[in-house]
DNA sequence: GGATAAACCGACTAATCAGTCGGTACTTAT
DNA sequence: ATAAGTACCGACTGATTAGTCGGTTTATCC
């Protein structure tokens, strides 16, 4: 029976906290394991302990912080009998988690969409949230709430149109807390989505 | 008098297109300029004739693709007095061009964001497209036919939104020509921006 | 045809890369 | 205390990197 969450040695997660940091502003190959290793307090070998790869490593990260992401959207999310007003709950707490977490979110406007990581670990980690918001869009669907699209095109949009909002909110972060930029943002969104 | 236009081999050209294709497929970092020379048939000696060092070659790749859709939405656009119509056919040119050179596309999904790409040369790019898209903005807002968010969240989410419908016919290309999905993407679009 | 310059070549180099390995330190269980 | 296993170290290596340079070919102009 293995042993539950014990604490993990603080270097794996010096390694990871270190390597977000320079794969953002770096690049991934323009990041050596040599400077992750160095600016994380580590020798090379304690990086390679924890990863047998550079790329093992970028994709403990990508799911990782994924995960996280769909924690935290999760925990805010009530089942509530007003549709609209759970999806405002939803996009607040995804714009929350964007400002709270930047380098996060600059991390996934970087990567989600890039070769370093590969396609079925992309899917894979993108199906868990994106097919909680697609049961939304399908029950809005049936209220007449929400248009009749087709469903990817949907889901394609409202990953957009957050990534968007989110870099609008991160490179202006004094507006974050401005309701009338949050509120605008949501309503763009919102009424995209509206049938009628 | 001078030669009539037949192109002496242009070695810059194939420089160009080779390096387009391994950016998008292997990353800047992961792709050497030896790669790029031979791929192009080339030595790596004419790579560094043309373009002085590897970051100038891409800020070079970067302008020249941003330039050709410049001017691909520009030819297409209509001085026309109905402005709803107007935003069809720009956002129609920008999804044909998507599929005329998914490439480039990908280009754009990948280094639009990244640090690859000096943040200046990125605005500057950006700027002559936006600057445009700007001014019909205020328009429709004026003849009240566009609601009146403020103009930076709604110009990042118009690129937001192209760049989720064109990452949609990329992946699905058998849909482009199809009319229901085309023209839901652009009501998606066009009812973010509507006034009411 | 002879001169000038630009385009082109590819062997070469100093630096850097991801990953290895033999060994030490710390923790835990008996 | 001992044994065993895990975390950790950093000098080292073979491969690869961006960029150079002296020399050759090709185009242009008088």
């Amino acid at each position: 029976m293995p042993q539950p969450i014990k604490t993990m040695t603080d270097k794996r997660q010096a390694i990871l906290d270190t390597a977000l940091a320079l794969f953002v502003s770096q690049g991934f190959h323009g990041t050596s394991t040599a400077s992750i290793a160095k600016q994380a307090g580590v020798a090379t070998g304690t990086l390679f302990h924890h990863f047998p790869s550079k790329e093992a490593l970028m994709e403990s990260l990508f799911l990782t912080i994924k995960q996280q992401f769909a924690d935290a959207l999760l925990l805010n999310t009530n089942k509530n009998s007003d549709l609209k007003l759970n999806a405002l709950q939803l996009w607040q707490s995804a714009i929350d988690w964007s400002l709270d977490n930047p380098v996060k979110q600059l991390f996934f406007q970087q990567y989600s969409m890039s070769p370093m990581i590969a396609a079925k670990v992309r899917d894979q980690a993108m199906n868990s949230i994106l097919g909680f918001i697609s049961e939304l869009i399908k029950q809005g669907q049936m209220e007449g709430l929400i248009a009749h699209y087709p469903l990817e095109l949907m889901l394609e949009n409202c990953h957009g149109q957050y990534l968007a909002a989110t870099r609008f909110f991160i490179d202006n972060p004094h507006l974050g807390t401005n309701t009338r930029y949050r509120d605008a943002s949501f309503e763009l969104f919102w009424k995209a989505m509206q049938a009628g």
